[in-house]
DNA sequence: AAATTAATCAACCGCGGTACA
DNA sequence: ATGTACCGCGGTTGATTAATT
């Protein structure tokens, strides 16, 4: 048996929100702060589950959220913290103020790794682009034709293509390989000292229980 | 100018994990 | 010790908008 729905089949509104629906949320919250999103519906007069509310106030209704583009400072420090921490949405919004791990996982798959792409990078590896190729080595050997690489066909840019041409005339890889102990010198995240303070700690803190 | 394709991103879903009875 | 209600996370979808043909 799998678990229950989270929201009961009673009538749920679901997609887009209203700006009705946006007040009722808003001004609950100011009332009666955050949490207890399971109940919460009810006592707003929101015909939603817990979870779409949540969802919105922290995503989009939250007074804290930063918006508008992404600096490229941002832009680096994701790759940065995502270069480390992986797909870990959560905490590296933790390190960009105003900014949720939803946006983040957005403009990840959207901008990115196009970014990377036409840098030379592997975004999920961060390391230079090795192609799948028989001799199974590490270092990086020539790309292959396009067509055996659909994932990257619809990543495609005019830097992409321009480095996709360079790479192929080319004797020698254009990107050095870097190595472990040198990838990230300028940047100290204390990662395992410190918690961000402007929100509480989650999931991570199961980590120190003894 | 219309049709088609691609990009964007808000919102959804299922699951893992915690808290607590 | 065990069950379960709930929260938060990450992957994914799909509606809307933008770009291209």
């Amino acid at each position: 048996m799998g678990r229950s729905p989270c929201c009961e089949k009673s009538h749920t509104n679901k997609g887009a929100w209203t700006k009705e629906e946006d007040d009722r949320l808003i001004a609950h919250i100011r009332a009666h702060g955050e949490g207890g999103w399971r109940s919460l519906p009810k006592a707003a007069g929101l015909l939603r589950c817990g979870k779409s509310c949540r969802l919105r106030w922290i995503n989009y209704l939250r007074p804290d959220l930063k918006r508008g583009n992404f600096s490229e400072e941002e832009d680096e420090l994701i790759i940065k913290l995502h270069s480390i921490l992986g797909n870990k949405w959560s905490l590296i919004a933790a390190r960009l103020p105003g900014r949720t791990d939803n946006e983040i996982k957005n403009y990840w798959n959207s901008h990115i790794k196009r970014k990377l792409l036409s840098r030379g990078l592997d975004p999920g590896s961060h390391r230079p682009l090795c192609f799948p190729h028989h001799n199974n080595t590490t270092s990086p050997s020539r790309p292959a034709p396009d067509h055996e690489f659909p994932a990257f066909q619809n990543l495609k840019t005019p830097e992409i293509t321009d480095f996709f041409q360079q790479y192929r005339s080319e004797s020698s890889p254009i990107v050095p390989e870097a190595s472990d102990a040198e990838e990230h010198p300028d940047l100290n995240l204390n990662l395992c000292i410190s918690l961000p303070s402007n929100s509480p700690p989650r999931r991570e803190q199961s980590f120190q229980r003894p």
